[in-house]
DNA sequence: AGCCTGACTCGGA
DNA sequence: CTCCGAGCCAGGC
């Protein structure tokens, strides 16, 4: 393992995300002690070998998926969720209100 | 080494 | 609502 283990760490938090919920890359990188590192959370997820890591249960603030560069995975990711309960409104966005993962001592920030 | 590219996000115009 | 710029950092060439 590479000494900090970047990688490592997110996917141990992706991996505590119950089925049938979702994260956001932000909210990844911040239970992963890499708050405003969001970005390196698409980018670990991206070059992802492991099977045991629920990939697609990770979505962009807006509650979409978000689009990557190989066609049909953002439908896979989709039926995966869906499978699992999570419902998509009709601009394909999830509400993060009622699915959205709060792990013990998370508190979303409120607007 | 430098430069470019991404499964991101936030604040401001 | 949309568009833009700035942080972020690993990899490939």
């Amino acid at each position: 393992m590479p000494g900090p283990g970047t990688y490592a760490r997110i996917y141990d938090v992706v991996r505590r995300i119950p089925r049938g919920r979702v994260a956001t890359y932000g909210q990844i990188a911040e239970l992963a002690e890499l708050a405003g590192h969001a970005r390196q959370v698409g980018y670990a997820l991206s070059v992802l070998s492991d099977d045991d890591v629920p990939w697609h249960r990770v979505v962009n603030a807006q509650g979409r998926i978000s689009p990557r560069a190989e066609a049909g995975y953002d439908l896979l990711q989709r039926e995966l969720l869906e499978d699992e309960g999570v419902e998509f409104d009709a601009d394909d966005r999830i509400a993060l209100e009622r699915f959205r993962w709060q792990p013990p001592g998370w508190s979303p920030e409120i607007d």
